[in-house]
DNA sequence: ACACGTTGTTGGCAGTTCGCCAATAGCGGT
DNA sequence: ACCGCTATTGGCGAACTGCCAACAACGTGT
């Protein structure tokens, strides 16, 4: 089989089956088995089983990331804002064992660094819906509280998804009124806080 | 020795390693020539590897509360909330590595309890101390998005202690004004929501 | 005082898992 | 046709975990 194939296929069924029981439990015997190959071979292809989950995980946030809602005239930042937080619960809602078995990192240092990039990514699209490159790139704390916010938005989408305490519409409203409210009035304010 | 000290010793040499690597490259050999005793002595105290596991996070994850502000005539939401993250603030800092090891559940179901059950403590705290009491009840919703704001403090405190980008005053400011305006404006918005 | 059950403690055995390597087979280039 | 390269397999050795038998210390009933 083609060799690119190959690869791929191990990767989907390890990550079918890493997404239902936690690392330790299961075995390489059994994803070799699951992809119909030889255990030896996934240390062929991925030298470890560390190595191979990593890039599990790695593989499956990948997702093609929310597009930047188009520039429309008379639309103000609430406008986007609100469009693409609707967009994130769109995928959210779609790949939602995905993402909420991608959060646990068990306190691996190199995974803890995959999933902390795929939430920088967030961060850098939530500064590009807003507009607020030029601010960022100057004071790296607008980009710490961006990461706040994103904790927030994990938080609130697995009180929906997960325990259901929350409607998505619910967090819809939530999480874009806290959005508006932490660009126009927190940020500002803890900005010129600094200054004192 | 008094089988509740050797108990306790195990669970205090268990933790110090668990924290500074991830569970699976903590060997119960390990665990064991670090405290001292047989490796067997450890499956007859905790039975399994997993259950010492269990049972050292929830020690270390019992610690004090921070103590719910007086309430002083005068004194507003905005003062008792300032109180009340100045504490939390302080027990962070001071229980660093604690924290921040502690965060991490590796997908596993039973740990992921012993870790959410200490962020409902925390929504219970922000309850008792904003007097959301009677309306919580009512509306588990609120519940809900408490627990979106420990999320949010959980990631601004992560990027304060571990990333740098926020310094502990920022993250003061902060996590006080989200809170106060969650109270005040978000959160009647969204339950004001629901009646449409 | 003596036998005996209980509990702390140890070492070792058996099963499983993982990383590595030698061996085989297919396949393309010269 | 020969040769090298890569995919693929099976197996070996090391490490680890759970369990159990054995020993020691200590209190208790007779």
């Amino acid at each position: 089989m083609d060799p690119d194939d190959r690869r791929r296929q191990i990767l989907a069924r390890a990550w079918t089956l890493f997404r239902e029981r936690p690392y330790g439990e299961v075995s390489s015997t059994e994803i070799a088995a699951a992809a119909g190959v030889s255990r030896g071979l996934l240390n062929h292809y991925f030298g470890t089983k560390r190595e191979l989950y990593l890039a599990a995980v790695a593989e499956m946030l990948s997702v093609p990331p929310v597009p930047v809602p188009e520039y429309v005239a008379g639309a103000g930042v609430r406008d986007r804002v609100c469009q693409s937080v609707d967009g994130w619960l769109e995928l959210l809602e779609r790949n939602q064992e995905t993402w909420l078995a991608a959060m646990s990192t068990g306190g691996d240092p190199e995974l803890e660094r995959i999933v902390d990039q795929a939430r920088e990514r967030m961060v850098d699209h939530i500064i590009e819906v807003v507009g607020l490159g030029p601010v960022a790139r100057s004071r790296p704390e607008v980009r710490g509280m961006l990461r706040g916010f994103s904790g927030l938005a994990e938080a609130t989408s697995a009180e929906w998804l997960r325990r259901g305490r929350l409607t998505r519409r619910q967090v819809h409203v939530f999480l874009e009124e806290a959005l508006v409210r932490l660009l126009e009035d927190i940020i500002p304010l803890v900005l010129g806080d600094a200054a004192r």
